[in-house]
DNA sequence: CTGCTTTTGAGTATCATTATCAATAAGCGC
DNA sequence: GCGCTTATTGATAATGATACTCAAAAGCAG
């Protein structure tokens, strides 16, 4: 039977209390600087079970790193993340997801998935971004 | 200047014969098959280049590993790939190019890029996978 | 051809993720 | 509460993809 540990709570914690999409590690990290002598294998073991029961979402970055998150949606979306701070939008799309299925059926394709993401960067990194590059240097 | 070696053309050649999404990894275990002497940090440097010259595509397989093609489209576009064969079909999709850049600045983000790949299994896969489900065992 | 400079590649380093496995601790019946 | 069974944990090692190092090799302008 699965058993409730105060590693899983605190894992399910700090990703609820984070509000864009995070890494493994650096969950792992901040739950350390918080006192929590949480080992990092149980954090991936951890973030992989909250995502297969449906409890986190979970994508790639560009760099290839596997981040997850808390969703308050609970059916199917998108994700519209600042590639700054992570800050993240949940979206739904029917338009894309029926684009989805229309092209992988077209073309004899079962059994579709899709990635659909969209980076950017989210209103308060972009008002930082413009203040730093007219800043004149010192 | 960019000097022509026969290394960066053996890559572009492999990635041009193959005509799914292939890894660095086994793109270079395939040349090395093939008598090639080539090493494996020159195909991941010959990957990155032809990538950002926009002679490749990549995109991060679910696996988070990063894989690429020669596309015969020289604009922007997706991909319909086969998880098991790595078959691609390329594909437009001018809603989703709206819809993403709508979806971003109707939330304050700028500098939108975005992630649109379907995976499924292709025709031929999908046969085999019937057949092989509705085989008998020995 | 010569000389300068880029490119290569074997080896090493890095970094995320997974596997090991002995120690620990849930949850169960009592 | 008390053991007992067994899932869970975590330090550590293993794996695997990708980046870095640097001396040797190879383009290419002159
Ligand atoms: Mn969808
Ligand atoms: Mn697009
Ligand atoms: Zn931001
Ligand atoms: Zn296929």
């Amino acid at each position: 039977m699965k058993r409730n540990t105060w590693q899983r709570e605190a894992v399910r914690e700090a990703l609820t209390s984070n509000d864009g999409f995070v890494s493994a590690q650096s969950l792992h990290t901040g739950l350390r600087e918080h006192g929590s002598p949480i080992g990092l294998a149980t954090v991936y073991r951890a973030l992989a079970d909250l995502a297969s029961e449906g409890e986190a979402d979970s994508l790639q970055s560009p760099e290839g790193e596997a981040l997850y998150r808390a969703c308050s949606t609970s059916g199917h979306h998108h994700h519209l993340i600042c590639r700054r701070c992570g800050t993240t939008v949940e979206i739904a799309a029917d338009d894309v997801e029926q684009w989805a299925q229309r092209v992988a059926s077209e073309h004899g394709f079962t059994d579709a998935r899709h990635v659909v993401d969209v980076f950017g960067l989210c209103a308060t990194c972009t008002a930082l971004e413009a203040a730093s590059a007219s800043a004149p240097p010192i």
